[in-house]
DNA sequence: TTCCCCATGAGACTCATTCTCAACTGGGAT
DNA sequence: ATCCCAGTTGAGAATGAGTCTCATGGGGAA
């Protein structure tokens, strides 16, 4: 798939009958602009403090839009407050979160992937999605 | 490693200075008795229900003993409450949750554990613990 | 340009979980 | 057995991420 663009955001929106809006604009880009894995409240105070207006509400209903339509990926790390990331080329990943620095790092594995469908299986389901996060600290 | 005996939680609660009450026995008769992966809600109106005076604080405060004691173990399956099981025999699983049904199914994989840490190792790190998790639906 | 809806903002609300603090009580010391 | 006090508890307030309400605003098709 390619690299997702502004034209997709409106693209998308149209096909789902949803209006293209300059606060849909501005959280698109601001989650599109930084690689990071933010949280909702980063992504609202990050726009406010670029002068955009716009207020809470919006900027969740608008990560939910774009988590539905795919163009952000929602990660729940189990501290309370889930983080999200723009799926820019939409290659599927895990992620890694070290214990001492809070970073992230992604992962993806291939074997991985497919043991989790072959376990699946063998118990007479298939795999819809899954959440795979390795708590880790650095070696010495 | 034995199977955790009521001996165990007075033994634990002693080394660690904690005091041996009679809500934290309850508490984790309610958890050990029942195998289900139940929420602290749950845990709480059942012991109600059977005459057991306890507050909901002492649940969460007691469940957090508990788990930091490794008598039980705490999942978090992204739906907003927390759920509990009992670690009776200490054997280490993951878990498979049913998008049909909600259903919640155990599995082990020695194959995928060892993937892991070979993961982990390749980027500097070594696994402390992890997430694992299978949103699945029957086949057919 | 008009007009119909969808979208937005502000703040109330939800709900799981945590915190507060006065009253209570294990259990070691005496 | 009794004392004593630090650890525990209960009740309810507080927290905080996320959701909902509803009056107002503004895309965009015709």
């Amino acid at each position: 798939m390619a690299a997702q663009t502004p034209e997709n955001l409106t693209g998308i929106l149209h096909k789902r009958g949803l209006r293209h809006t300059a606060q849909r604009e501005a959280v698109w880009d601001e989650i599109r602009q930084s690689q990071e894995h933010r949280d909702a409240e980063d992504i609202y105070l990050s726009l406010r403090t670029k002068g955009i207006r716009v207020s809470r509400a919006t900027v969740y209903r608008t990560i939910d839009v774009l988590v539905k339509n795919k163009l952000v990926r929602k990660m729940d790390v189990g501290d309370g407050r889930c983080r999200y990331e723009p799926r820019l080329d939409d290659n599927h990943h895990d992620h890694m979160i070290c214990t001492e620095t809070g970073d992230i790092i992604e992962f993806f594995n291939e074997e991985l992937e497919l043991l989790q469908e072959k376990i699946a299986r063998k118990h007479g389901y298939t795999v819809v999605r899954h959440v795979h996060q390795l708590f880790v600290k650095p070696i010495k």
